[in-house]
DNA sequence: ACAAAAACAGACAGGTCTGTATATTTCAGG
DNA sequence: CCTGAAATATACAGACCTGTCTGTTTTTGT
């Protein structure tokens, strides 16, 4: 019925999940558009058709990554709260679930804005944009785990997470999730020695 | 008198501070070696005979990184360790004085890192050897800043300022490292509310 | 001063990249 | 059924990439 929907989604949707796959999996300048043309198996001018450039591509591409993201994590934190676990204890639970996953090489986010070097970029823009609405999601989970308290620690537990992302692709490990966790803990309650 | 100084030293150390300073500016990848040549002002064959392949020169590059950068930071804790300043201070403000610096563009291992992917590749080995380096000098302040109780954060400490240097980079700010320190002050002293 | 090593200039091979052009095929709606 | 939009396959232009080759000039150690 509607045109835009249906079949034809196919080769949209194609091209972004291919895109935001390959481009996070080997870098965003690593991956040509023949590579990605191939293996979502579109036409060149299909593509060229959706996004006009590679960078429109990227932009693209990032969005999208935000959205399945932002539905991934926080489904992960939903299976995580069970029993007397806090919203925060499940956010920790969902970050190290994250650090685990095969697929897993870091904030694609951070990556993006590292390849792409020219902070004007869109695609640096939108991943600074995005930096902002995840310390937004962490505030609001402070607030409601520990009050005002740990909503004025939100800045800081932010700096704990990115630099955990960070560590965890660099030490192709996991632990840095807890080193994170019981940092952000102690800050939020206060050291008991 | 030796073969390897004097003014041959010139050629081969132009590359390796054009490589740098190139790949630190606007990526490993987005430089190429025509452009490094270029700008250092020497012969293709002659980058080639120091360096086999662009891989060798970007080893190269970030172990001469290590090397300068280290000991410009260490400097600027020198010169900052004035009055009552603990080396835990003088840390911070030379991390300050690092991301206020015109040319900042986060870390340049952590950006190898995610540029080139690939996790066996020299050049990332190389910065994960570098970051445990750099937690030992960490660790090394901590302990003298604060004793064993000191040490016992420095991985903590450690995940902040990682996550302050790519959040400087994402928010073209150096406000993460204010945070940073007080959040680390938290954590070795304990929180007094 | 002389021989050897190093740096030089510049062309070139072979591959990859983004983006365009062209001409054909598929397919849904009226 | 038929028309028009979308997707297809394929070739190509032009730029850039790494790395090689050749031959000349400069520097250096003895």
């Amino acid at each position: 019925m509607a045109t835009t929907t249906d079949k034809k989604r196919s080769a949209r949707e194609r091209i972004l999940e291919t895109a935001e796959r390959l481009f996070y999996a080997e870098g965003i300048r690593a991956v040509g558009v023949d590579r990605i043309i191939a293996e979502a198996g579109v036409a060149k001018m299909t593509l060229y058709n959706h996004f006009p450039s590679k960078d429109d591509l990227i932009l693209a591409a990032l969005q999208h990554r935000e959205a399945t993201f932002m539905d991934r994590f926080t489904a992960w934190m939903e299976e995580a709260k069970t029993g007397r676990a806090t919203r925060l204890d499940a956010f920790f639970s969902a970050l190290k679930r994250w650090f685990e996953s095969p697929e897993f090489r870091g904030c694609a986010f951070i990556n993006a804005s590292v390849e792409l070097a020219d902070p004007a970029h869109p695609g640096a823009q939108f991943s600074t944009a995005h930096k902002v609405r995840f310390r937004e999601l962490l505030k609001e989970i402070l607030q409601e785990t520990a009050g005002s308290t740990g909503a004025k620690q939100s800045d800081a537990i932010a700096l704990l997470v990115e630099g955990a992302i960070v560590s965890a692709v660099m030490e192709q490990s996991a632990r840095p999730a807890d080193v994170a966790k019981e940092a952000a803990v102690r800050l939020v309650k206060g050291m008991k020695k």
